[in-house]
DNA sequence: GGCGGACCTTGATCCGCATCAAATAGGGTT
DNA sequence: AACCCTATTTGATGCGGATCAAGGTCCGCC
């Protein structure tokens, strides 16, 4: 199934691309939007597939438009590591690398605004607005990164479970602003092994605990996939991470 | 023990820095050399304090000149994940953010090359070469923790300590080329707590591994620090690594 | 409306690593 | 040389999560 995708989507206006604001192009002028304008295409590539295998030859870097794309490494035995999440204006490749470093899957339907990796690698050196959103966007990942490895490091499954389900609605209430306190609710992206694949545990493991939060009282499971959380700060305690704000946000 | 210490270093010219062709600085012209001379100031810490506390106002960034520190994060109660090891020509601290993020800390005596935050952040604006190069910087750094990412998550305890064995040993080598075919010596500059901590261990299953793996004959121990391999490519397999360069790097 | 397959749950058992507890080895100091 | 302090090793035991093994549920499809 290496076979690419070239579904290619008629382009969005830079101007009214909902990741205008917080993608690698959110500083740029009207100019330099009109430039990026002329070089991206769009791509869409189907639930499940994926986008680019670790090692292969990568001429293009991107940024998620919409839905949900995870990077993985694996092991030579076939174990593998979730090593992040890419959500919409998330940004795909390294500008100045030649293989793709991880395997890039579509988790859902994603659409990509992609640039040929020579043209953006040239305006990036022209356009400084683009080389210090990425820096940003860069170093917010490397912190997302560290958080990971205490979560991944010395957290107990119970407690990666619930930071996990507080990372999902933090996202979602960031984008969608929902009424405070009142039940939060939505659904999960990820399948149960996506989940144990992001958390370095088994699938058994994950369901387990996901059933005991829900025994808890702590959630309440609509399905398989929809959860309401009846009180956030509970959810909260069980991360094990600091009660008050400690965690950067 | 939350002394700042303050000890100030005279100052290297930036031409005859070691670090002159690796850090932040990679990229600059000799006039931005010269500016940044008349900004620079040198600190030194002893081994074993801590440079910065995680949630501290931080009024500066740094390179590591010589010496090794460790960026570390601790849960409330005190369980704690190493998230970075800082060696020379590693960059301290983060633009535009006012709160360290993490813990610093020196595990040898740690030499700072250091501006204050405010008026790095304006040379930084004029200055594309620094940000492109702090771009490349993050970029590795990210790299690196994703590839820790698998290590905590998946990797077992031998595995882990082989890893970090291979690191360290590719460190040095990267420094001071030494005579390849031979066997490979170095000193760990790690206690075994810290290398649990980096590991996601407890300090007695590393001493564990660590004599399992001596007495497979994978290492050859002279005291408790110093570390012969005997034949590298047998530590590669006991990493659980693609055997061949599948490894960046 | 029955069937197949993907996804999920639950149970039983095992094992790797944590935990608790001593003992030992250096290294520096007096 | 005797002593202390810290780093390290080693042993005994227990637990959390992996592994192995059945089911169960939902949904699209014929």
């Amino acid at each position: 199934m290496r076979a690419h995708s070239l579904a290619t989507t008629p382009n969005l206006k830079c101007e009214d691309c909902p990741i205008r604001h917080r993608a690698v192009c959110a500083k740029c002028e009207s100019d330099e939007l009109r430039e990026l304008d002329g070089l991206k295409y769009y791509r869409t590539v189907p639930a499940g597939q994926t986008v680019v295998w670790s090692g292969d030859e990568m001429d293009f870097v991107a940024s998620i438009v919409s839905g949900i794309a995870t990077l993985t490494q694996t092991m030579e035995d076939g174990r593998t590591q979730m090593v992040g999440l890419l959500l919409p204006s998330d940004f795909v490749g390294r500008p100045g690398r030649a293989q793709a470093a991880y395997d890039v899957t579509a988790t859902t339907e994603v659409t990509l605004c992609c640039f040929r990796k020579r043209p953006f690698e040239d305006m990036m050196r022209r356009t400084p607005n683009i080389g210090q959103r990425l820096l940003e966007m860069t170093l917010d990942e490397l912190d997302a990164a560290r958080e990971w490895m205490l979560l991944l490091g010395r957290k107990t499954a119970r407690e990666k479970i619930a930071t996990l389900l507080t990372i999902i609605v933090r996202r979602d209430a960031s984008l969608q602003l929902m009424g405070r306190d009142g039940p939060l609710e939505f659904d999960l992206p990820l399948t149960r092994e996506a989940m144990a694949d992001y958390l370095g545990l088994t699938l058994e493991t994950v369901s387990r605990q996901v059933s005991a939060l829900r025994r808890d009282g702590v959630i309440v499971l609509k399905g398989k996939r929809h959860i309401t959380i009846p009180d956030f700060d509970r959810l909260l305690e069980e991360t094990g991470d600091d009660a008050d704000g400690g965690m950067l946000t």
